[in-house]
DNA sequence: CGCGTCTTCTACGATGCGTAGAAAAGGTCT
DNA sequence: AGACCTTTTCTACGCATCGTAGAAGACGCG
């Protein structure tokens, strides 16, 4: 499944939290506590790129952007961790047996709503 | 998070699968497609017993048995996942837009259980 | 006591990731 | 055009993890 390194997810969670393209100088800089060398930022953009995660267009200075929102990709990762259960009814139960009440609210509309959505 | 190597999965998904205690000679035996030596499912499962997912007898010939069920592993594990959203609630509104039907209608009930279990 | 089994210790090769130098490619300024 | 700086790519090293298992030690049975 998914694997992503310290430095890959840091990152890619910049990447998410900005919203938009970024070349990597610029995240060199965003993530200058890290003091990365430029090379090194390069290098996990790289990966990320070969993982999906990030693409990049042709212009001079790179810019490079994720791929998806974070959101959605923590949603796949969900059902792909789902997915590993032998009973997918117990594993859901198990879940929203830990989720606290105001999700259990917003969980409850949102179901509603695929009612009202399925049945027209 | 989690990070199980392919046969480590495949060790605590038998046991899982048992659900009861097993030496490491019927794992063996139980995995012999993958034609292992009896040292390597040892160290197996002394590794999967390091991270907390197996846990061991001292009976003579060891009994090794699944720490948990798989359904709690995978909650769990969708919880930890959720935790990496930013917005717990879009990552929440994303997953179940991609659950069937099926399941749909057991959320709802269990949802509404939980309704009236808080309720009284 | 001696032998077979079970358990632990140690290790090696492959892969993934953090990290970055070296080199190549491309733009800029005079 | 030539020299120079920035950007991009290539290559590599060290470390951790994992599949894999040999070697050696601990244990019980005949």
């Amino acid at each position: 499944m998914n694997t992503l390194g310290d430095l890959e997810r840091s990152v890619l969670e910049h990447l998410w939290a900005v919203g938009g393209p970024r070349t990597a100088t610029q995240l060199k800089d965003d993530l200058a506590d890290r003091g990365l060398a430029l090379t090194t930022v390069h290098t996990v953009l790289t990966r990320l790129e070969s993982k999906g995660f990030v693409a990049h267009d042709d212009a001079r200075p790179r810019q490079f952007r994720a791929v998806g929102t974070r959101e959605e990709h923590v949603a796949g990762l969900m059902h792909e961790v789902l997915g590993q259960a032998g009973d997918r009814q117990a594993a859901l139960a198990r879940f929203v047996g830990g989720v606290d009440a105001a999700e259990v609210a917003m969980l409850r509309e949102l179901l509603a709503g695929a009612d009202r959505d399925r049945l027209g």
